[in-house]
Formats: C-alpha cells, sequence, structure tokens
DNA sequence: CCCTGATTCGC
DNA sequence: GCGAATCAGG
C-alpha cells in the first residue's frame, strides 16, 4: 500500500479526530498501526494539538504577554468521563446479567431525541412491544445519564457485524429504525460496555433502590 | 492481556 | 520514505 493523496488526509483528518492509530490503521486497511504512527511522524503530526500555524505559538514579548493560551476545550476532552468520579466501584451484579455478547437489545435509557432531530427522523413505531423494559431514567444517576449522553456525541456509531470481544455493545438509537448503532469504543476489558456505559449499566441496586422512590 | 504512542533502523 | 520490531507506559 502507497501513501496516496487521498490516505495521507484521511489519515490528518482522523489523527486530528483523535483517533487512534490502530483505529485509523484499521480504516485506510493495508497498513498497520505502526505504520499510521510512522507516517505521522514523518508529518510532523505527533503533536495533536499544535492545529493550525506554529508561526503564532510564542511570539508575545515578555511584558506584552497576553493572557496565557487557554487550554482549547474542543479538541480532545480526554477519554476520562469527568462526571464519574465514583464509579460505582465493585458491580456487585448487573440488575439483569448483561446480555453481553449478541445484540442487547436491554438498556437503552433515553436513547434518541437528545438534540434537534435531523428533521428527517423516522417515528416508525411498530406495533406490540418494540422495546423492552428499560431502566427508568428516575433510576440512573444524573451523572451516568450525562455522561453517557456525553459519550454518545463521541461513539464510534459501528454496525452490529462490527462488535468485537472489545467493543462497547451499547445499543444507541432505536432498533426499529436504520437510525440505530452501537457505541462501539473500547470496553472494559471482560465487560460488554465502555467505561461510561458500564457505569449506567451495572448499578449497586441499593443505589437504585434509593434513586427510585 | 488489552491497549496507546515513540523510537529505532534495515530496507 | 517506509514500517516491523521494539520500547515505554496505561
Amino acid at each position: 500500500m502507497t501513501w496516496t493523496d487521498e490516505r495521507v488526509e484521511t489519515l490528518k483528518r482522523m489523527w486530528g479526530e483523535g483517533q487512534s492509530a490502530s483505529q485509523i490503521a484499521k480504516e485506510l486497511g493495508g497498513v498497520t498501526r505502526n505504520a499510521v504512527i510512522g507516517k505521522v511522524h514523518r508529518l510532523g503530526l505527533s503533536n495533536r494539538n499544535a492545529a493550525s500555524d506554529e508561526t503564532a505559538a510564542p511570539a508575545a514579548a515578555p511584558g506584552t504577554a497576553g493572557p496565557p493560551p487557554a487550554p482549547e476545550p474542543a479538541a480532545a476532552p480526554a477519554p476520562a468521563a469527568p462526571a464519574a468520579p465514583e464509579p460505582v466501584a465493585a458491580p456487585p451484579r448487573p440488575t439483569t446479567p448483561a446480555p453481553a455478547a449478541a445484540a442487547p437489545v436491554q438498556p437503552q435509557p433515553a436513547a434518541a431525541s437528545p438534540a434537534p432531530a435531523p428533521a428527517l427522523r423516522k417515528t416508525i413505531v411498530p406495533a406490540g412491544q418494540p422495546l423492552p423494559p428499560q431502566p427508568a431514567l428516575n433510576e440512573i444517576s444524573p451523572e451516568a445519564l450525562a455522561s453517557v449522553r456525553e459519550v454518545e456525541k463521541r461513539a464510534r456509531r459501528i454496525p452490529l457485524m462490527e462488535l468485537t470481544e472489545r467493543t462497547c455493545k451499547w445499543p444507541i438509537g432505536d432498533p426499529a429504525t436504520d437510525d440505530f448503532w452501537f457505541c462501539g469504543l473500547p470496553s472494559q476489558s471482560g465487560k460488554p460496555y465502555c467505561e461510561a456505559h458500564v457505569g449506567v449499566a451495572f448499578q449497586p441496586m441499593s443505589a437504585r433502590r434509593d434513586r427510585r422512590r
């Protein structure tokens, strides 16, 4: 495989988006993460920050120096879930033995309808009991819920067939429509979900009870 | 063990 | 320039 302009462009874009070298390699195909990393370095992109021009960097003279460069919020807010200080330590048995591998259409908190739907919102709600019982909103801690919604924006949005042993299998969207995919972020080793989703999927019974009232 | 990026160095 | 092997770390 060769680094065509197109492939390099994809590399730059994805690297800029904070995608990992392995994910980029997988996307490009035909290359390993090592190749991607090597290319990244040769391109001088190692610095995921150093956005636009490097000329505007220091400049400021001793006295005239304005306020320190505020940390850019957009870019990569770092992995850690800001709203989950105490990730419910040892999950004392999920309220329901997580569906695991297959196609867990179990949880799905308040999936769709977060932001102004893309106009073309499909409202196909088949008859019968389309959605399995799901935890009531008030049974999910506000922190965890906020965290999950935040994560969903960053989710890889992978289809069922791309789920692996270690990708988060948290379903997002309505299974009855095309507006459905899986989180896909790296899952916690041994668990079916990523950190944020583990936070809402596995909760101590006591916590649930307390919140439910 | 899974993963991450960084570096080296023969090709 | 390329990228496998390796290193260092989470």
